[in-house]
DNA sequence: ATTAGTTATCGTACATTTGCGATGTACAAT
DNA sequence: ATTGTACATCGCAAATGTACGATAACTAAT
């Protein structure tokens, strides 16, 4: 029973939600997310203020966010606006829903 | 996870999250907790044969996934048994509604 | 006692993440 | 042109994650 892992590929959508849970995988990207989803639109400026982070990390933690595709920025010289990124937002969401959709009720287990 | 300001702490909710989806985040684990939550009852060499991972691997996504309490083990010899946590995953799923609960139907953003 | 079956753990190598200071970029105002 | 503000990126160090072969542990059956 040979496993050949070079070949193998987990499926897109399974491969979708390890990656956005990568993404909420961190206290601050989750309190960066929670800021986001409340005020809808903030600054990295206001990141800064409540996170114990010095400005690099918390742009590094913006930029994971971003590359995920869970917000977005809009240049506003000289700040950066961000907000949820109201599509994925929904796509995640979903994703999150269908694995925890199981509830089990009838079942005893170990 | 250093922190400069030395005292700061994340909430308890946040840092629980955060750890339930870096539990989440390695498409292996995806697997395993679908696979879980579909058959309900699994054993660690049913799972060696649906993911491309040796032995070992996949032992410690197993491990990941128990130290995070979202599933439990049930030695059973010479096989283990495994479960989900039915308590937990319905916190992990609380918490993960809770953050995604925001739906923006009414804002234009970036 | 030995063997076979199943899973966990150890040791190791390599990759990725996290954090920060320093530096770079871009624009506005002087 | 220089300065100041806001933010991104670079380079590095430390920590953590991922993967695997080897080995250990545990039990059932011979």
């Amino acid at each position: 029973m040979k496993r050949t892992t070079s070949d193998f590929q987990y499926s897109e959508e399974t491969e979708e939600l390890a990656k956005l849970a990568k993404a909420l995988s961190h206290p601050a990207r989750i309190i960066i997310l929670k800021h986001l989803s409340k005020q809808n639109v903030c600054y990295t400026g206001d990141l800064l203020e409540i996170l114990p982070l010095a400005q690099a990390t918390v742009s590094q933690h913006i930029k994971a966010l971003k590359d995920v595709g869970l917000i977005t920025g809009e240049v506003n010289p000289p700040k950066v606006k961000y907000c949820i990124n109201q599509k994925k937002w929904e796509e995640a969401k979903k994703l999150f829903e269908i694995i925890f959709a199981q509830n089990f009720k009838k079942f005893k287990c170990c």
